[in-house]
DNA sequence: AGGTTATATTCCTAATACTGAATTTAGCAG
DNA sequence: CTGCTAAATTCAGTATTAGGAATATAACCT
């Protein structure tokens, strides 16, 4: 029961469900999605770590980079459904249609450093 | 996003998610899921109502009772989803087992008129 | 109408959650 | 070791949510 509610309660936040979605497109660093998303670094950091928790993502380190990539599921049911889904729910959504048109553009190289 | 965050929303509590798992096995009146939860009356009415808005549950007038019942998600992929894996999912919790072995013994007839 | 009962709504409190600024931590480069 | 940068954590403020007691509403009965 837990976990389930774990995973619901990552997945109601606006800003993790874009997460989520961009991270469908490619893994990112910590800084990426905040140019993504527009909000403070902590916030991105925190969301994150939610979305680990809840079994949604992992990440690797890459020197200093964090890089952010939705896990297999393998662990948890309810993860393998939900980001199953995922794949084609909200495609059509204005907001993450915005989102990512604008990824490709998005890029550590001209962000970080500042 | 707003109709898929408020499924996710409607199953992040645990009185929540109970009482979906009790529809699953009977249309069930205010009071009885009063009686399964031991919670207020209105905090039942007004998970009830989140659990509408979300599209979950549905209800029909019976004189002074309400029957509520779950919906066919027609209307909604993410409640027909939900709802469908949801038939499965949570099933060995044992909080959840046991509430489902009280259900049989839970009826209006002894529990209303006080 | 007046009484009774089931449910909804209002009101208030306690707990939880989101946010960003500031600080700390960790990994590089020289 | 020193300086620099990405990410995590802490802190404080605000907003949202869950809870129950009390009240209001609606349907029934006589």
């Amino acid at each position: 029961m837990r976990d389930f509610i774990k995973v619901m309660k990552a997945l109601s936040d606006q800003n993790r469900v874009k997460i989520v979605k961009m991270l469908q497109h490619k893994m990112m660093c910590v800084c990426e999605i905040q140019e993504a998303l527009r909000i403070a670094q902590s916030s991105v950091s925190k969301h994150l770590k939610i979305l680990e928790e809840a079994g949604l993502v992992d990440y690797q380190k890459d020197g200093l980079w964090m890089n952010y990539h939705l896990t297999d599921g393998m662990k948890s049911p309810y993860v393998a459904s939900l980001i199953g889904n995922l794949r084609h729910w909200l495609e059509d959504e204005p907001e993450v249609k915005e989102l990512i048109k604008r990824l490709p553009h998005i890029r550590r190289e001209e962000i970080c450093k500042r």
